[in-house]
This record gives C-alpha cells, structure tokens and sequence, in this order.
DNA sequence: TTGACAAACGGAGAGGTCTCCATTTAGTAT
DNA sequence: ATACTAAATGGAGACCTCTCCGTTTGTCAA
C-alpha cells in the first residue's frame, strides 16, 4: 500500500500562487468567451489580467494548456458519463456501443468546440505528437480499443483496434471533423453513420 | 475553341520580380536544406536573400506557400507516374491500384517529408481548411474517389468514397502519418497494409 | 520573530509573422 | 527620348510567443 504520493515534500501551492491561476482562469474564460478562443492571445490574457507575461507562461507552456485546463472538468463528466453508459450496457454488442460513444464524443465536441480546437492546438514548442499528450486522447483511445477488441474477438483477423481507434479519433479530430462538416457539408449526425459504416460494420 | 487566357491583358511577370522569385526560391532552398524546413523563418529568408519582409509577403502569404512552390515540379512528377501507372493498368482489380497509389504517395512523402509538412502547416491567415487549397489533396482525392467508386461499382451501398478518400488522406497527413510512425512505431509498409486493410479490402 | 530560501513574479527583450504605405522602377505608349 | 503608370520594393511598426533573470514574497523552521 504505497502512499499516493511519495515524493519527498509536497510543497503545497502558495496562496498567491493559486490566486494567480484562478484569476488567469477567470479571465481566459471571460475573453474567451467574449472575443472567441482563435481571437484572444497569450499576451491579451496577461494584460487583462495585470500580470506580467512571464507568469502566465510559467503556468501554462501555451494556449493549449490553459484550455486544457479549462475544459479539464467537462472532460471529466464526460468520460463519467461514458464509464456508466458502458457499466449499465455490457450486454449491448460492442458495435452499437461503439456507435454510442462516438455519439457521446460527437456531442461534446459540439458543445465545447473552441475549447477543443484551442488544446489541440498545442503543436507550438512541442517537437512532436500534439495530441498524444492529452489525456483526452489517451483515455478515449484506450476505450475504443477495448471495443474494437471485443468486437473482433471472434475472428482471428489481425488485430488492428489500436490503428482503427487512431483513425476514429483522426476523424474526430478538429481539423478533420470541421472539414467535414464546413467543406464536405456533413451534419454530425451524417459523420456518426460514415464513421459507424467505415469503420465499425463489416 | 476558347483562348487559354481570356483576361483583357496578361501582363508578363518583370524583369526584377522574376530575378527575385527565383532569388527567393534559391535561397528557401538553400536554407531548408542546411537548417530543416521547420527551423527556417520567413524572417530568415528574407534577411539572407537580403529584400524586405514585405517583398517575401507579397509573394508568398506564409511559409506554407513558398513550400508549396518549392514543391511543384516533384508533385507533377508524382502525378504523371500515377496517370501513367493507370495508363497501363487499367484491368488490374481497383483494390490493388489502390494499395498501388497509396504506396505511390507514401514514397513521395518519405522523400519530401519536409517540404510536404511545411505545405501543410499553412493554417495561419487562413480561416479554415488548409488542406482543400492544396491542389495535391484535390486532386489525389479525385482519384481515389474514383477508384474507390470503381470498386463499389457492383454493390449498391450508398456510396461513401469521398469520405473514404478524405479519410485516407487524413491518415496519409503528416500530423497522423508520423504519429504512427514515430509513436506507435509502424514502418511505412505496414502503414500501406493497415490502410489497405482498414479501407480497401472488405 | 526572524531569517533563509524556494517559489512566484514581472517585464525587458529576442525573434517571429504579417501589414501598410511612401518610394522606386520596369515596361509601354507617345 | 520622355513621360506615364502599375508593379514591385523595403522597412517601419503592430502585435505575437516565449525566455531569461533580477527582484519580491510566502512559508517554514529555528
């Protein structure tokens, strides 16, 4: 039974310091919500927020960060709901579940767009892999694995869930679901049953 | 029999502006070579081909468009071996063009992998998608769809080739071809393989 | 209380993208 | 030759991201 944390001293976060940060988060809110995500800079933020540039960088690397954070609680109610759907559904084939999540994702990148544009968005310092990082991927990822997992259990094809559940969440992604919707000029719903037909049904 | 150009007068390139096209062209060319397409600035550019930012600008509205032309002559190349290859092949079952032309394109994406990523990281300035300006996504695009329109041909689903299209496209584009390269560590022939196995073959 | 010190801060500044516009210049018509 | 004009130029400057580092400030132990 090892203690949840086991580092030497876990410094508690000083109170200026945690006030900082909720006033950068209150305020990122606000002008997000005034000007739009895409509209308002690093810079706009610090200013606002009186506080000098070196501070906001110091908390978070760049503009993906702080949406990260701010998104961090819708994030969590989602996964919630698709933990109960998925418990309150084991009986279901996995196909229709499959269906079911990705109407979930589908959903909530509606409804937090911006947010999510902005998170994955992060590719600026970063050498590499923008959206492994987020645990909204990895975890989202593991999920569909597990589901396409199921689904091939049994057949003896190769498995390839790892690579599918990376072309779902490909197809979910900012860039190509608003291509999509905007260029190719699907509904979500439309998108949901492309992606169940390409990817879920034999 | 319309004349090539219709517009009142087609004024010739100057003198000057050509001599620094190719000036420009040279010295991008030169510098992505010995820095890496990513660490070159337009700044860069500009300072070392010794003109005025506002010179760059003009002609290319970011890096992504001086890529873009730096690029041409090996992306025509490209598709005279695909036409060709059609050319010759026109009774090989439409899966195996397919694989043909995917494997086509992820040799020239090896090759030009620099060149290719700068095209596509033109998001800057551009409201949305960067990638229908491309006319190598456009026009690969066409042709998958067509092969793939060609493979449906006796089956009376509802056809979803250009959403297959765009999805290969997306799993061919830098962002998600070195993602499986690098992090989930496939060798460009088994990303041919799983591509063929998750799109092509039923 | 009072150091001591790590954490937090702020802002100067390096370097980038991109625009604007006064000025120069290549072609063309006279 | 000369004047005209539209194209081309270049650099100042607005605004951005991000780093560095000297200064300030909580926190904790003595």
């Amino acid at each position: 039974m090892i203690n949840d944390e086991n580092t030497p001293r876990i410094r508690t976060e000083r109170r200026d310091a945690a006030k900082n940060r909720q006033l950068i988060l209150d305020t990122a809110h606000r002008l997000f919500e005034q000007f739009g995500v895409e509209q308002v800079s690093m810079n706009q933020i610090a200013t606002e927020a009186q506080i000098g540039p070196g501070t906001l960088y110091r908390r978070y690397r760049n503009k993906g960060e702080l949406c990260q954070d701010l998104i961090k609680d819708s994030v969590d109610l989602f996964f919630e709901d698709i933990e109960e759907y998925l418990k309150e559904n084991g009986q279901v084939p996995p196909h229709q579940k499959l269906k079911e999540i990705l109407s979930f994702f589908i959903r909530f990148r509606e409804k937090k767009a911006q947010l999510l544009t902005g998170v994955e968005e992060a590719k600026s310092t970063n050498p590499l892999k923008p959206r492994t990082k987020s645990p909204l991927y990895a975890e989202l990822h593991q999920i569909l694995v597990e589901l396409f997992d199921e689904m091939e259990a049994n057949e003896n094809t190769y498995s390839q869930s790892a690579f599918k559940a990376d072309m779902v969440l490909m197809a979910l992604s900012s860039d190509s679901y608003f291509f999509q919707k905007d260029v190719r000029g699907y509904s979500p719903e439309e998108i949901l049953e492309l992606l169940f037909i390409t990817f879920i049904v034999k």
